[in-house]
DNA sequence: GTATTCGATCGTGTATACAGTTTGGCGCAC
DNA sequence: GTGCGCCAAACTGTATACACGATCGAATAC
């Protein structure tokens, strides 16, 4: 389909591979064949690679040389590494709201939150999980650091991945008051606790996650089929 | 060089064009014709297109629609928020490090910045130069958080593309001085000196860039020809 | 019955072909 | 002489073709 949206053709294959991802309609370790995903989207196997190469740089799949592209398996030590990187970055982001943030970037945060406690009280899952993400994205947004933007975007995709994959225990509501914690110090602007808050909320956040009794997959899988 | 050690072709691209960019072989605007490219290379162009898709990902090339590759020219805002997000990181690596770096690290330190004076002693530039830019590749190595490490690879050559952009008048050997001030503090677990350290190193770095008198290129290539 | 090797099939890696768009130049009108 | 428009060359975006390598199964040897 040589039409108009040239650009957007890779880029709604990666939306796409990326919400079944997120979705959990593709599991981690899942094989993405070039040919059957071009025949799924009716394009040629050249868009497809495209867009493995982009998610292949998103770490939400990695390319195996001559073998293929995979979903994803983020190891133990890499969640603990993004986790640990998230942190830091919050923390700081943290030292430089506290200085910036406005009021009107504090209602808008306040409206979020409301959205958050709605999609709670309404169980609406899809909703919450979003909503409780994009809480981070906005954060980054209000630095008016377009690159440390992008940043967060990435580990928050690969957050997304971990999470799924390390079935998180997480109660929601406990999250969401997290958030209002955050911008409660913001807009004291009382810096250590905002910064004490947001870092203890990633660990709180890492901490729901079933990493320890981990081990590979192959052998869990073989173990349930005895 | 950021990237890992695969060798394949289109890796090996990948870096020959980085290579000539930070050696200033490749200015920035310049176009990347991707026949060409496949013509110098003797590969296809599909080939080069994967090169060029991983150079834009890095940001060291912008793809324009239907237009074409070119060496990237990144904005003064672009400029100033790269070195925002190396501030906010490397004051959080030293918090870091102060707790977690070994004596052989520090050993390992003080080994580089001996190479440091060195080069600067034999004025040698590209080595300096390389140096001078692996200290900071050093210390997130030294946290041992891989994710970490990448994304200072990804902001060092972004760093090195606006260094040579809006040419630098940093000293070489002031560079060289913080970063044994830095050492030193880290040494001693001085916590708030080593992120004020490191901090206003980069700090430094950027106020020693042309940034200021700039205006859009266009703008500014027509006054100097009235 | 188990292990090993060989062959077929499938899939990736690269090259090439084709269609559509942008760009720069030439000519024509004013 | 200047400005506008049209045409051709060049280049990008996508599809297709082909070759090499990997994976899996079957058949054979032990």
């Amino acid at each position: 389909m040589p039409r108009g949206t040239t650009t957007t053709t890779t880029q709604r294959i990666v939306d796409s591979i990326t919400a079944a991802i997120v979705e959990r309609r593709l599991m981690p370790g899942t094989k993405l064949a070039e040919q059957r995903l071009a025949d799924i989207f009716a394009v040629s196997r050249t868009v497809v690679r495209q867009a493995l190469n982009q998610l292949s740089r998103d770490r939400l799949v990695t390319l195996e040389p001559a073998r293929g592209a995979f979903v994803a398996t983020p190891s133990v030590e890499e969640a603990h590494q993004v986790f640990e990187l998230r942190q830091l970055l919050e923390g700081a982001m943290m030292r430089l709201l506290v200085l910036r943030i406005s009021k009107v970037q504090i209602a808008e945060l306040r409206a979020h939150l409301t959205a958050e406690r709605e999609a709670i009280a309404l169980n609406n899952v899809a909703e919450r999980t979003r909503l409780l993400a994009h809480f981070h994205t906005l954060l980054a947004r209000m630095t008016g650091n377009q690159v440390l933007e992008e940043l967060q975007a990435d580990l928050l995709s690969r957050s997304s991945l971990i999470s799924l994959m390390y079935q998180s225990s997480q109660s929601a509501a406990e999250s969401s008051a997290e958030h209002t914690a955050i911008v409660d110090a913001l807009e004291k602007r009382q810096l250590e606790a905002a910064v004490q808050l947001a870092q203890s909320h990633i660990e709180q956040v890492e901490r729901n996650l079933r990493l320890d009794p981990r081990v590979p997959d192959l052998a869990e899988a073989l173990k349930e089929h005895i």
